[in-house]
DNA sequence: CCTCCACTGGAACCAAGGGCAG
DNA sequence: CTGCCCTTGGTTCCAGTGGAGG
């Protein structure tokens, strides 16, 4: 008896060596041993950061960007660098990365700290108050025999300030020896931070812009090396990947994944070389997984409000609040949640870009009424929905 | 510029998970 | 063990807003 996935193994193995070398270079999360098109923004970092090797505690640092355009990588590329530098120069420092998806409170982000560091704190139960001084004492304390600097990485700001308030900028910008990097999305998370805080933070900003398709060639080509077999990319993938990329705002995380489900889909079909027709269908491929993998994802309710949008798309009613909400009780009977709810998660669906609204006016003494409609592929949506 | 009601912001509430002092 | 206090993520409740057709 076999098992399937020893078999699926060797089978990939024996197959391996025709398109990929190694396929981890191809991922967003994989850092090169240089970030191309990125020197301006590391140097401005580590020019920021310099201060701590003479003991001081550098600025407050500020990354502003869309997505992939190397925030996360450069901030650790720096950081890689830094601890480098500071081996060698005998003093102590720690950088920690937190992505504030993952911890999107004050007291998680400060208890995660604290045990990162080594002073275990548990993920409830203590006042918000208890964990600050608890981490604070860590620099205060002499704890570690010499003085300890640290460097907080908070990727995805935006989250954690939109829902836990600034808090806890507040208080790492209070603590002696503390320094944040923030990461943010957007150009306008700063309305989010209150004065108490902006005064103490006196950031430096770094803008990180969107890569250029010559950039994005740049890059693919650096990691298709790594990854690839040699001669295996016909010549015109790595150019459609990275103009198709750079419609999507200058995204090289999207770069990089069309060119590995390109080379993914060459495998699987067991082609000599991966063509431009394998990138036109990657693109498919990641959409429709994309979209599979956000519905699979939401929580119960709002997936049964999709449902009721799915059943009134098909019957072909023009879709309004109202009417979803009738529509959605109906699906859901007993177990279902006030209309203030749905509004949100209308909001949510729409931001995820699954449908879209508009909202218009029917005059006096009609009000006001919002049209719903789907934005996804119909059938993609039925069979994501009901395969769950 | 009025009006109406679909929307929004915020407080309050709830249940679950957990620490700590008696 | 018990009671009390903490955070958190989800919800409900209610008092506003605001936008465009008239």
């Amino acid at each position: 008896m076999s098992n399937i996935f020893e078999d699926e193994r060797l089978f990939a193995n024996r197959r391996k060596n025709h398109i990929f070398k190694d396929k981890k270079p191809l991922d967003h999360r994989f850092l090169p041993d240089k970030l191309v098109h990125r020197d301006d923004q590391i140097r401005k970092i580590a020019k920021y950061w310099v201060d701590v090797l003479d003991d001081v505690t550098p600025s407050n640092v500020t990354l502003y960007g869309k997505t992939g355009t190397g925030k996360t990588a450069a901030s650790k590329f720096a950081r890689e660098q830094l601890i480098e530098a500071a081996n060698n120069e005998n003093i102590f420092i720690k950088i920690e990365y937190i992505r504030c998806t993952d911890y999107t409170t004050e007291y998680q982000v400060i208890a995660q700290l604290c045990n990162r560091l080594g002073r275990d704190v548990p993920n409830r139960g203590w006042t918000k108050a208890e964990v600050v001084k608890a981490f604070r004492d860590l620099f205060r304390t002499n704890a570690f025999g010499k003085k300890l600097h640290l460097i907080v990485i908070l990727d995805e700001i935006d989250i954690l300030l939109s829902k836990d308030g600034d808090g806890i900028l507040y208080t790492l910008t209070r603590t002696d020896n503390v320094a944040v990097l923030s990461i943010s999305n957007y150009l306008d998370f700063k309305n989010l931070i209150t004065p108490r805080v902006t005064s103490s933070l006196n950031d430096k900003e770094i803008i990180f812009p969107p890569y250029g398709a010559g950039q994005l060639s740049d890059i693919l080509t650096e990691r298709a090396m790594l990854s690839f077999h040699d001669d295996i990319l016909n010549d015109d993938v790595i150019p459609l990947c990275s103009a198709m990329a750079a419609k999507e705002e200058g995204d090289a995380r999207y770069a990089l994944d069309l060119l590995k489900n390109a080379g993914e889909l060459a495998f699987d079909e067991n082609s000599e070389k991966v063509t431009s027709e394998h990138v036109i269908r990657a693109k498919d491929r990641i959409e429709h997984n994309k979209i599979t993998e956000i519905i699979s994802t939401l929580p119960l309710q709002q997936q049964r409000v999709l449902e009721a949008i799915l059943l009134l798309t098909k019957k072909g009613d023009e879709i309004t609040s109202g009417k979803l909400y009738e529509e959605y009780t109906e699906i859901s009977k007993k177990d279902s949640v006030t209309y203030r709810r749905i509004f949100d998660f209308i909001n949510e669906l729409e931001l995820l870009g699954i449908i879209s609204t508009n909202t218009i006016s029917r005059g006096r003494g009609r009000g006001r009424t919002n049209i719903i409609k789907l934005q996804c592929d119909e059938q993609l949506l039925e069979t994501a929905l009901y395969s769950i």
